[in-house]
DNA sequence: CGGTATCCGACGAGATACTG
DNA sequence: CAGTATCTCGTCGGATACCG
């Protein structure tokens, strides 16, 4: 992430490190991801509960997003064979790491929520004025 | 954002702030706004630089993308009437705090990106087999 | 150079129904 | 309860062209 000089001695291999961290990023970077990221906090959670939680999503979308987490190794699914089923997941390592920003960003929005509302209303106003 | 108990005492408040919150959180969790918020660091940079430096922005998203986060106050627009026009894009106080946050995303990515890629081959290797 | 408008394809994302 | 499949539609987002 972030500038590459583009040192002209080593192509081929910063711009594939580079592409990857733009799909990583990319998959991460999104509001389903980050808000799952959030919920799930430091404890594990099953899957209706973080359906409940994050509040809003769909069945579909909370699978979905779930599997790419899990495939980035951000998230840790454990099925319980039971009956009826029963499916866990929990932040791996570098899933918290990751939170800790989230919860960041989650503090960030809350405590600027005044200072938005009223950027937005002023933004608004001024191009009413000159439609 | 998090957990709201849902008082059932003060209705009709927490609910209209949370769903503000929820907005602000998706007009700002989303690639571009973060790449743009990213690579506008602490510098001014003008349109054209922006769209070199984001890199695989169309023009149209970056203004777009733009235009939202002027509107919630995150970044400043300065138009210098010349010609040819010059616009000067800058982040805001606000706009600072969250690159903070945003800083620490594309770094904790490349911290990561070694476990995630194994996380993924052995992902995709384990649904391979049994297919 | 920066912004807007339009057209259009691709995917995001909801609803529903079915399996184990 | 958790997951997958299908169908559908809305929006995201790129390409192009035109204004200031």
């Amino acid at each position: 992430m972030s500038e590459q000089p583009a040192n002209p001695a080593d192509d081929g291999d910063v711009t594939r490190a580079d592409s990857l961290a733009r799909e990583i990023f990319a998959d991460v970077a999104n509001k389903w991801a980050l808000l799952i990221i959030n919920v799930l906090g430091e404890r594990t959670l099953r899957f209706g509960e973080l359906h409940a939680e994050v509040g809003g999503i769909s069945h579909k979308m909370l699978t979905q997003t779930l599997r790419v987490l899990e495939r980035d190794g951000l998230v840790e699914r454990t099925v319980h064979p039971t009956v009826p089923p029963r499916v866990d997941y929990v932040l791996t390592g570098p899933g918290q790491a990751l939170r800790a920003m989230v919860n960041g960003m989650c503090g960030w929005t809350r405590r600027h929520l005044p200072h938005i509302e009223e950027a937005r209303r002023r933004f608004d106003a001024d191009r009413s004025g000159n439609a």
